[in-house]
DNA sequence: CATGAATGAGACTTCATTCAT
DNA sequence: TATGAATGAAGTCTCATTCAT
C-alpha cells in the first residue's frame, strides 16, 4: 500500500535537466548526464524528448509563460508604475531564491545565447520588454516618469540591471543571502527610477 | 609596386576567428570555418593557437584590456563622474560601432558564459566593474551622485545597461544608424544618473 | 534451430583486434580497423573500452593471467624442476600452436614495448619470471639445478630462450609443423638444463 | 681563435635522435623533439634525412654492422667456442655501458619490432644469429659442444639470454654497476655453454 | 513505457613533410 | 646549409540519436 514512486519521469528529467544544465552548461553536457542525474534510462530521455534542444526550450518557455503572466498580473493591478516595477523585479528575485539553478539555466543558456536559442525564442524574450516598456509609456502618459527616455530603452535598463544583478550571484561562489535579495528588489527599482544622481 | 602581403598569419588568423564566431558561434563552429575564412591551413590554426578555445581567449583579452585602459583614462581625466560614465559608454558603443562581430563575440560567449570562459576570465570582467564603481563611489564622495545605492550595485546598473543596449543590437535584424549610435551614448548616462522618475 | 548469433560484441571486438594487431602492429593500425574486422561500428568500441590501448591492456592481461597460472599449476604438481620447466614452456608453445596471433601481439606489442606497455605492466611481466625463478631456486635446494647461476638469471635465460623462439616463428614466412612445435618444447628445455656443452 | 663548434650536424641529429628515441620511444615521439634536443633548426632534420624511419634506420645499421663486425673478429681468433662466445656477450655488454640508450632503441624499436623495423631489417638480424650458429655448428664438429642441439636453436638460446639480460636492464629503474656488468658476461657464457644441471 | 546496446558522422588535434627564404 | 612557417592528411575519441527487445 506504500505510494508508488511519482513517476512523471519527464518532469524528472526535466528537473534533471536543469541541475545539469547549471553545472555543466548545455553544450559541455551529455544528454547521458541528464539520464544519470535523472535516474532513468538513456533512451527515455528520447521517448519524452526529440532532442537535446528541446528539452531546453521546454525549461525556457515553460519559465517564461509564467514570467510574461506575472509580468501581466503585475501591470493588471491597480498599481503606480513603479510598484509594477517592483513587483517584476521581485517576482523574479523571488523565481531566483526558489530554484537558483533553473534560473541560471535560463539567463545563460537561452536569453544570452544569440545564435541558437536567443534568436528561436526573440519574440518571446522581446514580448517581456515590449510589456515592461508598455508600463514605462503609460507612466510617462501619467506624468510619474519623465519623456526624454523612450520606453524600450527604459525597458532595457529595468530588464538589464535584473539580468546582471541575477549574474552576479550566478558568478558568485557562495549564494546571495536573505537580506540580500530583499534589498536587491528595492535597489532595483529606486536606481531605474531616481537613477544615481543626488 | 602592389601593396605586398599582410602576412601576419596570427592576426589574420584571429581576424578569421571573429567573424566566425560571431556568425555561428563558438560551440557550433569548427576551426575548419575558421581556417577557410583566413584562407589558410587548417594547420597553421594550431600553429600559433593551442586550441580553439586559446584563440576566444586571446579575442577577449585583447579587446578588454584596452577597455580597461579606456575606463582607467576616463577616469584619469579632470571631469565630471557623469562625462567620465559618458565617456565609457561611448567607448563601447564606438567599440561595437567600429567592429560590432568582435563586440558580439566577448559579450555572447565570454562575458556571460558562466559555465567556461565567463567563469575563466571573471576577475578580469570584475575588474571593469570595479573600476565603474569606484567612479561611482568618489561621485558620492563628491556629493554629485546620492550614497543610497552602493557603488558595485551602480556599476551592475551601468554596466547592465551598456550590455543590454548592445545585445539589442545584436539581436537586431539592422545594424543601428549612427544617430542611434549617439543618441544611445546620451541616453544610457542619463537613465543611469537620473533614472526613469520625473 | 541454427545456432544464434554469439552476440557478445564485447568479445568480438577482442579477438578482431587480436588479428588486426597482430597484421599491422598497434601504432599502425586504426581503430577503424578494429570495428571493421569485427563487423561492428566504429562507435561500438568506444562503447566497450576506453581507448585502443585498453584494448592491448585487456587482451595482455587475460592471456597473462591464464599463463601465471599455468606456470603456478606446474609448479604445483609432484614433479622434478625440469618437468615443470618443460609444462611451462609447452604451455607457451601450445599457446602459440592455438592462437599465434595473440601470442604475437602480446610478445611484440607488449613485453617488448619497453616505453608504453611494458613499463606499465612491467609487474605483471615479471611475476612470471619471479614464479620461474623460484622453481630454479627449489631446483637448487634439491640439488637438481647447480648453485653458481643465481635463479633470477636463470629464469630471463629459460624466458628469454622461449620468447626468442616464438619470436623466431613470428618473423618466419611460414608456420612452423607440429614436429617443430613439439621438438621446441624438449629443445628449450634440454638446452636450458644441460647447456651447450657436451 | 676559438675552436668552431663541431658542427657536424648530422651526427648531432643522430645522437639527439638516440636520447629521444629511447626516452620516448620511436611512435610517441615527434621530429621536433629530436630538433629540439639537438638545438637545431626543425627543417634541417629533413636536410639530412628524408624521414623519421630513416633516422632510426641509420641508427640501426650503424650499430649492428659494428656488431656483425664484432662478431665475425671474434670468431677470427683462434679461440674455443666458448671463448668466441664470451667476446661476443662481452662486445654487446659493453655496447650497453657504452651507450644504454642506443642498445635500448636498437633491441627495443628494432630488433623486437615485428611488423615494422624488425620485418625490414631481418636479414640484417638474422645474419647476427646465424654467424653465432656457425660458431656453434664449428664447436659440435670439434666435439666441444654436444650434437643434440641444432645450431640456429643456439644461436637463439645465446642472443635470446643476452637481450633478455639488456632488457631487463631497460627496465630497471636504476642501471647495472660495473660488476654486475662484468658478473653477466661469465654468467651468459656459463649458463649456455653448461646449462643449469648440477 | 522502458532499456541500453548500437550506430556513425563529425570534431579536435597532431605531426610528418614541404617549401620559400 | 639553415630556418621555421605552412600544409593537410589522418587518427582518436565523442556523443546525439536510433532501434531492437
Amino acid at each position: 500500500m506504500a505510494a508508488p514512486a511519482p513517476a512523471d519521469k519527464r518532469r524528472v528529467i526535466l528537473d534533471a535537466a536543469v541541475r545539469v544544465f547549471a553545472q555543466q552548461g548545455f553544450h559541455t553536457c551529455r544528454v547521458a548526464d541528464i539520464a544519470d542525474q535523472a535516474r532513468v534510462a538513456y533512451g527515455l530521455v528520447y521517448h519524452y524528448f526529440s532532442s537535446k534542444e528541446e528539452i531546453l526550450d521546454t525549461l525556457f518557455l515553460e519559465r517564461w509563460d509564467v514570467m510574461l503572466e506575472a509580468i501581466a498580473e503585475a501591470d493588471a493591478q491597480q498599481r503606480t508604475p513603479r510598484e509594477k516595477l517592483y513587483a517584476i523585479a521581485a517576482f523574479i528575485v523571488d523565481s531566483y531564491r526558489h530554484d537558483p539553478e533553473l534560473m541560471k539555466v535560463i539567463i545563460v543558456e537561452v536569453t544570452r545565447a544569440a545564435n541558437t536559442f536567443g534568436r528561436t525564442h526573440l519574440a518571446k524574450i522581446r514580448e517581456a520588454y515590449d510589456r515592461i516598456a508598455e508600463i514605462v509609456r503609460r507612466g510617462q502618459a501619467d506624468g510619474v516618469f519623465r519623456q526624454e527616455i523612450d520606453p524600450p530603452f527604459a525597458a532595457l535598463a529595468f530588464y538589464g540591471l535584473v539580468e546582471q544583478v541575477l549574474t552576479g550571484w550566478i558568478f558568485d561562489d557562495e549564494p546571495p543571502g536573505e537580506l540580500e535579495l530583499e534589498r536587491a528588489k528595492t535597489l532595483i527599482v529606486d536606481t531605474i527610477c531616481r537613477g544615481l544622481d543626488s
